[in-house]
RNA sequence: GGCGGAGUGGCCGAGUGGCUUAGGCAAGGGCCUGCAAAGCCCUGUACACGGGUUCGAUUCCCGUCUCCGCCUCCA
């Protein structure tokens, strides 16, 4: 079976194939930068991380363009609010989303636009718009002209007497339905100039202008969060379509990730942010919870199953380490087994491909069991590649770089601790097991957890 | 009011018209171990409720109840 991907335009499965052969084009609609991400905001970007992943695995030159919005209400708000310039305020928050999808493991996206540099591009957007009769200014606002577009709703299933676009009722619009490309600078308020007078972009436009910019008038797939379907992506449809560009041909939108069966977001107060979850649990450990359960299901956030997820990680990396440590470094075998490509290519089954894996781990610590090391370094092998499918593989070096920073407190651990092992080893031998009791409970009051097995003891740090 | 999603074993979380014990976590039993931990083996027997279609439904259809999201900024 090949890549089948659910389209919420059609509300269907649908196979994929890029529009240029070997070349796959995402466009992402990242964070508005008004404040600190939180494990909802990220779960998009995983998401997608594992879409470009397992497409540029399917062989695709992926490209991924994931936006930044720079400049809104909400922004320019926030920043007066604290007494900071709104550019300030924006590249603040850019760096903490930059830096939370770079802890989780996402690769770096092809282009990261922001929308105060495309102005250009959404001007050139709009007079196309107006030159074609979908869209007007008035008094310094361009609109969008709703009935002008008979496709508009589509996406969405929205009839359009049904249609709010919750904007405040402006003077200049013929129809309440319209929406807003284009706003009139208004005093002290940060403007760009157009043929229409000084303002700035409206929320939509800049999506149309930025991923046409990059990706061109066509291209793949268009993410998102669900409640990006309308009517941000909605709007973005119309007025790409209307100016005559086919745009995205699959889209794809994630699900939440709620809280007490609430929404997270900033305005419940219900927020748990990145850097805040980064110090209870390790960067792998919380890709792995946010991963796991399919991208269109609810994740309804608790300790208990972040825990779980905590728990069923580790018990990868622990048949990882211990196969490495007994028969040497373990390669990534790049081989895939039937269960999981088709998982992965029916709509990203995350869930299933995650079964295949742990189904490997097993048949590896089996493998390990009856001291069968050629079988338990394949399977390890196997489990390295299919955890790197997901961005979770544990032995991968970018997971090690945070600690790289305090090497030399790190040597001096390592030797204290060999130092007590090695004298629990003597007591052992001796078979005096109160002393060896003591030195591990020592040990383990430290945090350090230690773990005897045939080849000897070995150790790990536990964070909690 | 309009549109959409969901109710699965102790928990998380997939899936399917009749053998999937999905997978994980937790629990119980066993093996292993000086002990512990880890690991391996075994065990639980679920599919909101009421109808219908069918030889057979957790899976399809209808209805009911409950929950959630969008329609207002939002990943």
């Amino acid at each position: 079976m090949s890549l089948h991907l659910y389209d919420t335009a059609t509300r269907s499965m649908r196979e994929f194939h890029p529009l240029r052969d070997g070349t796959a084009s995402i466009y992402v609609c990242g964070a508005t930068v008004q404040g600190v991400p939180h494990i909802g905001h990220v779960r998009s970007g995983l998401n997608f991380d594992v879409l470009r992943r397992w497409l540029a695995r399917g062989g695709d030159d992926v490209l991924l363009v994931r936006n930044v919005t720079d400049i809104d209400d909400k922004i320019l708000a926030k920043a007066a609010e604290n007494g900071r310039p709104w550019w300030e305020w924006g590249a603040t928050h850019e760096r903490e989303f930059e830096s939370a999808y770079d802890l989780l493991g996402c690769l770096p996206a092809s282009a990261a636009p922001r929308a105060t540099g495309h102005v250009t591009q959404m001007v050139e957007l709009m007079q196309r718009l107006i030159d074609s009769g979908h869209a007007y200014a008035a008094g310094g606002d361009v609109y969008f002209s709703v009935t002008s577009f008979p496709e508009y709703g589509a996406l969405s299933g929205q009839k359009l007497d049904e249609v709010h676009q919750g904007e405040t009722a402006l003077q200049g619009k013929r129809d309440s339905r319209d929406f807003t490309l284009w706003k009139a600078a208004k005093p002290g308020e940060p403007s760009w100039p157009t043929p229409w007078g000084p303002g700035r972009p409206g929320w939509h436009l800049e999506c149309s202008a930025m991923a046409t910019a990059y990706l061109g008038r066509e291209f793949d797939i268009h993410g998102g969060g669900i409640d990006l379907v309308f009517p941000h992506h909605e709007n973005e449809q119309a007025q790409s379509r209307a100016a005559g560009d086919g745009f995205a041909r699959y889209w794809m939108h994630n699900a939440w990730v709620t809280m007490s069966g609430e929404k997270m977001s900033k305005s419940l107060g219900n927020t748990v942010s990145i850097p805040q979850m980064l110090t209870r649990v390790r960067a792998p450990e919380l890709r792995y919870y946010l991963v796991g359960p399919h991208y269109r299901s609810t994740i309804e956030y608790s300790e208990a199953a972040l825990e779980e997820a905590v728990s069923a990680y580790r018990r990868i990396e622990s048949f990882l380490r211990r196969v490495a440590q007994r028969t040497g470094a373990v390669p990534l075998d790049p081989e895939l087994c039937p269960e999981f490509v088709a998982a992965m290519d029916d709509d990203m089954g995350t869930p299933g491909a995650l079964a295949a894996l742990h189904n490997t781990v097993r048949e590896g610590n089996a493998a390990l069991d009856r001291g069968d090391e050629a079988a338990a370094r394949d399977a390890a092998g196997r489990v390295r590649g299919m955890a790197d499918v997901l961005g979770l593989d544990p032995l991968s070096p970018r997971w090690n770089e945070s600690s790289t920073s305090d090497t030399g407190t790190r040597q001096a651990l390592v030797a204290l601790v060999e130092h007590v092992l090695a004298e629990r080893l003597e007591a052992r031998k001796s078979r005096d097991f109160a002393k060896a009791d003591a030195l591990r409970d020592r040990l383990t009051e430290a945090g350090i957890a230690v773990e005897d097995s045939p080849d000897g003891s070995q150790w790990t740090l536990r964070e909690d």
